[in-house]
DNA sequence: ACGGAATCGGAGTCTCGACTCCGGTTAAAG
DNA sequence: CTTTAACCGGAGTCGAGACTCCGATTCCGT
């Protein structure tokens, strides 16, 4: 692959992600062309579907998450890195958890998206289990309310961008809740 | 206006509900009215835009849900009835709030709904007084982390159809971290 | 510096959905 | 029963946006 092509692919992902989070699937590839500087021929020859584009920004969103995930199991302590990989779920997926929505409601994820989910899902859960060990959450909790619980964040500071505050308390409510309180 | 289209007006707003509640605004007139058993034109001629159908939905909606409170504010005791008020409107929004993602985003809403909207709001504020005042919400909470809470799960639930426990126990989540703990 | 292969750009095509129009139909008054 | 005014339906218009195509342009080995 050319330089100048490999360029081109990560400004139009980086645009994807910007458009996408902020209006849903309803962005156009249009927009996408205009802020990655391309022409929109130029789009779709590096992702020849808009659904393909989707899935390409979702897989990356969902490998930066997994990483981060294991970062933190490595280095801090449950409690700390349960907080920490909550938070940002919530806040990274408030510009672009909206893909998500788009992706899985339009039936089921792409193949490589949905081995990314699986990779992402399966690093949460085990930082829930280490939370629970240490006693930071209530044992009976399991991943599938906290990942109800993170996508509405996300998903309704995506919509409403609510002031930083009010999303900041909202995500301590969330966290109480989920703590032995 | 004549009775037939009384009637076939009530059975827009129904499909529509329907409609936008599982597809969001991407959700077409024609289907609204494959589904209302009307022509397309007969759903266009009662709202003359896709715009004011959705309104109306979420106009007859937000007037739903206030007269519940409404009802629960008489009724039960404040703590009770904040409860139940709460998981009201996720579980009704589970199904209709899409709409509200839909507008919101699309600026402020139109008039009519926005006043119902305000309305609705007051209602839950005193609902939320009430239990702070008996002591079972803390006190620190705002409407707003509450309103943004009730969204995201009623916009989670309403594009992933979590089974009901799991929706059950992260409403629960929510209602303890709100409680004093 | 040069040739050619790969890449870019954006005008043009095609599909889909919001919205219009008007002939056919139906409810109610006389 | 007739009249008539309102209502219904769905074919047709119009615009928007996804996707294609090919000449112009740019990179890289020689």
């Amino acid at each position: 692959m050319r330089q100048d092509a490999r360029e081109n692919r990560e400004r139009i992902l980086a645009a994807a992600e910007e458009v996408f989070g902020a209006h849903g699937a309803t962005g156009s590839t249009e927009e996408v062309a205009r802020r990655a500087g391309v022409g929109i021929g130029t789009v779709f020859r590096h992702f020849p579907t808009k659904g393909g584009l989707i899935e390409a920004a979702l897989l990356r969103h969902f490998d930066q998450l997994t990483a981060r995930a294991h970062a933190l199991a490595a280095e801090a302590d449950p409690a700390v890195a349960w907080r920490v990989l909550v938070r940002a779920m919530i806040e990274s997926g408030a510009t672009k958890l909206a893909l998500i929505s788009v992706l899985t409601d339009g039936r089921g994820f792409p193949d490589s998206a949905a081995a990314a989910a699986t990779r992402l899902k399966a690093a949460v859960s085990d930082a829930l289990r280490r939370a629970q060990d240490v006693g930071a959450v209530r044992a009976p909790v399991t991943v599938e309310e906290v990942y109800l619980l993170i996508r509405g964040l996300a998903q309704a500071s995506a919509t409403t961008h609510p002031d930083p505050d009010t999303l900041d308390r909202a995500i301590d409510v969330v966290l109480t809740g989920l703590s032995t309180g």
